[in-house]
DNA sequence: CGAAAAGTTGATCTACATCAACGTGCGTGG
DNA sequence: CCACGCACGTTGATGTAGATCAACTTTTCG
């Protein structure tokens, strides 16, 4: 683990870019976030940030590289519950639990951010719409696990893997890791296998016909998207578990209450209270 | 629809039995969650609660009866994502999403209780610990969703089974709706198939074997567990993924901050900073 | 009572797992 | 700098858990 100050301005960073998709945050909510990205941690490849079983450390947000959630079976069977991408969370509910049930561990070297649970109540009364985006953010997870569950209980192999691709490209798209359709998967077959319940010689074969039918290309961890369209097609996905639209009126008027710092300052299309 | 009166006294709701499993809380917050429960609506079985596709509604917390949430795919296909049992929250997060991505179906006769979205806001601002309790409850759903999906994921049709008994007479017993190994299951071999992810033939060989077996009987809804320990065994039931235990130290810590109505008030053995 | 829904069981099929062998890129240590 | 080892990918042959098909029974309920 390496320690390193913050090069990118809060602007560029993934989880602003995330949380933009959703709300226009105000100065003053921007810097807040900002501070809470202050402590930034570098870690190598295969790195555990988190284990199951093992007490919650604090919570992370993942600025660079690739990372997995995943549980195990005693026996040592495995299922990759979510990829962790730039802009995403970790232990967001460490204040809630007293031991995680799933570990995290990193595929590529990657650069987090940390801040102890004590500063989620404080953002909870001090900013309620940023806790609120942040908030949209987990509970957008756990709708990514349920449409997996879905791919697992109900869609083919060809399906699921189609269905992953795509998402993780819109996933990637939203905090610019991703242009034209391509984009890097720095993942082994293995833990693609993991992630979609398969075998590794059925995702290799899998990603074959894939790779024959000409919708999408390979070569080393680039992957190319040749047609979006047909892809989500095979893949039955319908984004709207991604639940990109933008904040509903609603929220402005039950989060922007008395309680906070910032005075109202409408700051963009979403304004309290119209 | 029909409205009705609360009649059980809020000490013995479901929701309430549940947040005590996790929290000792105060006088004040009880009455504020009873006053949350306070418009009642039965709904027949087979009632929509939420459809995929459609706006959220109101917050539902279900008192009484059984229902699904689930998600369909556009050939008809469908996964059960969870069961919602009494003392669970439908639609925690209808002030974040514009629309829902799945559907929540009643199967028995249910009782409801129902609240606008915004009194989500003023209950973040006024009760926080009692906030952080729903929190964890959702919180717990998607952990409960996890670990379904490393049972579709990695689990053979015997362990998945075995593990969903486990977890539903688990689930149950904290709302008293379980007891001596024995409960009420109004749900077909179908459901039970959509949720994990098996065709109803096979359930229905499944249940044989467990049956078979002696681990358990079915006399029409009702099912017995005769031996919990070895059911749990077979299924590979591990209970950390229900974070059962009690709410750690550092939730007092960051959520009985300086904003809220009751005045410190050590109530049992949770008590805010030692 | 009658019809539809749900449960049950056997026969057969198939998507995917498992087993096995080999290829390929790459880091490392001699 | 080469060679060895090792992780990862690829492909064929074979096995099997679970799906599908089909027929029948039992339960539920209007």
């Amino acid at each position: 683990m390496t320690r390193a100050p913050a090069s990118r301005a809060i602007e560029h960073t993934p989880l602003w870019l995330k949380l933009s998709s959703y709300l226009v945050l105000s100065d003053e909510e921007k810097s807040y976030l900002s501070d809470l990205e202050r402590t930034i941690v570098r870690e190598p490849p295969r790195t555990d940030l988190l284990q199951q079983g093992e007490r919650y450390r604090d919570v992370r947000i993942m600025r660079d590289g690739w990372a997995i959630r995943h549980k195990a079976l005693p026996d040592g069977r495995r299922q990759v519950v979510n990829f962790v991408l730039p802009g995403d969370l970790i232990g967001m509910y460490c204040t809630l639990f007293e031991s995680a049930d799933h570990s995290v561990t990193t595929l590529t070297a990657v650069e987090v951010a940390s801040f102890p649970p004590e500063r989620i109540g404080e953002l909870f009364r001090s900013f309620p719409r940023l806790a609120a985006a942040l908030a949209w953010s987990g509970a957008r997870e756990e709708a990514i696990v349920a449409e997996r569950l879905l791919s697992l209980g109900r869609r083919t192999a060809l399906e699921r893997t189609a269905h992953l691709i795509v998402e993780l490209l819109r996933r990637l798209s939203i905090v610019n890791m991703a242009a034209d359709g391509h984009f890097v998967l720095p993942v082994t077959q293995e833990i693609l296998a993991d992630a979609l319940g398969l075998s590794i010689v059925h995702i290799n074969r899998t990603l074959r016909r894939l790779r024959d039918s000409g919708l999408i290309e390979l070569n080393g961890q680039r992957i190319t998207v040749n047609d979006v369209r047909q892809l989500a097609s095979v893949g039955q996905f319908d984004e709207l578990y991604l639940h990109l639209i933008r904040a509903p009126r609603r929220l402005e008027r039950a989060f922007s209450g008395a309680h906070h710092h910032n005075g109202a300052r409408p700051d963009g299309e979403d304004r309290p209270k119209a």
